[in-house]
DNA sequence: TTCATAAATTTACGCGCGTAAAGTAATTTG
DNA sequence: CAAATTACTTTACGCGCGTAAATTTATGAA
């Protein structure tokens, strides 16, 4: 701090007693130097603390050190977490994450696509929206850019995709279920943003009828992203109409299960596995407000670390090698139930 | 889409007839060329989709049109709903915004005013971590960046805040739970990462004592963000040891509030205003899943968007006279009562 | 038509850094 | 200690654009 103000690296260099172009090679990999002069750089790092001009390294760089991160709706917890795991794992490899949010609008998705284009990513890490997503503007972008999809599926779209094993998630929900009172009726939109959904229904029907058991699915009308309010209010009117055909609920996703709480609590029926209850509600996705729901949700949940690991892990490879798979690459992480006072 | 790629502003001007120095004018201020010459590049715009090379720009612009929100922690969906709406006004004045969150670490906070420094912003949004915040850090970002303080103010740093008027607020829920039962106990967090926390006992103390009541303030421990988990631990405890001096509690936000209910809910004791309820329990920021709580939260909303809308207007006000402003300015709103059911 | 003015063009330089080529110095090897 | 290798220095160019100065052209009123 003691020296004056370093403006570029011509002057850092001059400080320095190096050569800029020594210089310029430290700071794209301070091993590829030696280490006496590495030293001597890192000394006077210390006493001016200069950092390189950000965009004048991306504009001479093929490959800038940006990692876009794109979630489809970041106002919600559960997009919030794993957006929070991807962005450390990504700082950990030394790449500067860009987090977008397209706030479930199928347009802003892709200008956030566009957005990315913008700043050279070398690569790029998408939740889509799914079913509302501008299928052909996204199968553009993954031509582009190296991109591993995450959470969402959309079929064909991108080379890589890595997310929560829906079916084997819902397989096991089920099971329990079944084993441990009444078999569920499956609670979803009619309608739902996200193509985990229908994995999930289909999934829930499988599992049923290879139990020799009657499927009933309960669908809630409503469009967006407001889940809790759809499930509240689907929810209320199925209670009212008495449309379950047994006391289990399975919820497709849990900010649905939180919906449907509320209802039940409102229509003061009392929800959980426990003696005297009328009703059990499971939910699935672990969502970080799953523990304090009244009673705390019963619900699956995804192997976020595996999921968030992988797909950086991935990005990273695709990033170094250069290379584009030959087929597509689908990892899909097993859920984990969680048993709660719920169901 | 018909011509081929188009590298470089050279190439674009030499596709449109124009001249590069107006072609750059007209992307720095489409008003500022002839309307002539506006449609003419207007016209080869739709046919190639050239956008100049946002890097270049950057580097030879004094200012960018770059604007920093930093959050303290976004996994939080109260931060994720504010940032969401100063993220939209920020691009419709024609910025781009750079969110970035602190993730309740105040090392990332000062991590991430340094790598907004690197991309030189226009502007920046700051809702500090608070009590953990590095206060010589924040102050020195302020007096350098033209920055706008929110949510959370500490005290004496930077020029602007602006933010949610806690001492109203708070009295407006006070005078409202005395009016229709048993005073409030206060429910709070020893040690609060957020500085309003301080700003709200203070207030409730104040009122209590202006309407002649005796004050009561229960404390729980613990540190972080788990805000929930907090709640629920203390809530349960100070439930158990029947520490209330009355039937009625106003937590220090919404989140201790979903715990407490938790906790609550697990004791079985009946909580709302109604008829045959043994306990009343208030919160505070209209978070958005208070409307699906068990029973449904009584609480005092921020006007979110109304803070929003001077954050986004004061810096960019900051930005484009260029001064500082010779005094300290706050502004505060005022908070709404929202009457659900939970007291 | 003429002139004053506004707008575009030409020319030129600079931003801060990546990077290549050729030469020089330091380090390692035998 | 000389030769071979490696690391560094010098020099030079280019990236894509902002921007200033001087010149030319277009615009509109007199």
């Amino acid at each position: 701090m003691s020296t004056p103000k370093i403006r570029n690296m011509e002057e850092f260099a001059a400080l320095s007693g190096i050569s800029r172009p020594t210089v310029s090679k430290y700071f794209n990999d301070p091993e590829s130097v030696r280490p006496s002069t590495r030293e001597k750089i890192e000394r006077t790092l210390e006493q001016c603390d200069y950092r390189p001009n950000i965009f004048a390294v991306n504009q001479n760089r093929k490959l800038t050190k940006n990692v876009g991160i794109v979630v489809p709706y970041l106002a919600d917890p559960f997009f919030a977490e794993l957006a929070r795991r991807v962005e450390t794992l990504v700082i950990a490899e030394g790449f500067r994450p860009i987090l977008l949010s397209s706030h479930g609008d199928p347009a802003l998705e892709v200008e956030n696509l566009e957005s990315l284009r913008a700043i050279k990513p070398a690569g790029v890490l998408l939740a889509p929206l799914g079913r509302a997503s501008d299928h052909a503007a996204i199968e553009r972008f993954c031509a582009d850019v190296p991109t591993v999809n995450f959470d969402s599926n959309i079929e064909g779209v991108g080379d890589v995709f890595v997310g929560h094993n829906n079916a084997q998630a819902t397989t096991v929900m089920v099971d329990y279920l079944v084993r441990s009172g009444e078999p569920p009726v499956f609670f979803e939109m009619r309608t739902p943003p996200n193509p985990n959904a229908n994995k999930r229904r289909i999934a829930y029907v499988a599992t049923m009828e290879r139990l020799g058991l009657e499927p009933q699915v309960i669908q809630a009308e409503g469009e967006g992203w407001e889940l809790e309010e759809i499930g509240y209010r689907g929810g209320r009117r199925a209670l009212q109409d008495r449309r379950l055909a047994t006391n289990t609920v399975f919820c497709s996703n849990d900010r649905l299960a939180i919906g449907f709480l509320a209802a039940a609590y409102e229509l003061e029926m009392k929800v959980g596995h426990a003696e005297g209850c009328e009703l059990r509600v499971a939910g699935h996705d672990n969502h970080p407000f799953s523990r304090f729901t009244c009673p705390m949700l019963t619900t699956i949940s995804h192997n976020y670390s595996a999921i968030a690991a992988k797909s950086v892990e991935t990005v990273m490879h695709m990033i170094e090698s250069g290379e584009r798979l030959a087929e597509r690459q689908i990892t899909q992480f097993d859920g984990e139930l969680i048993m709660r006072a719920s169901a």
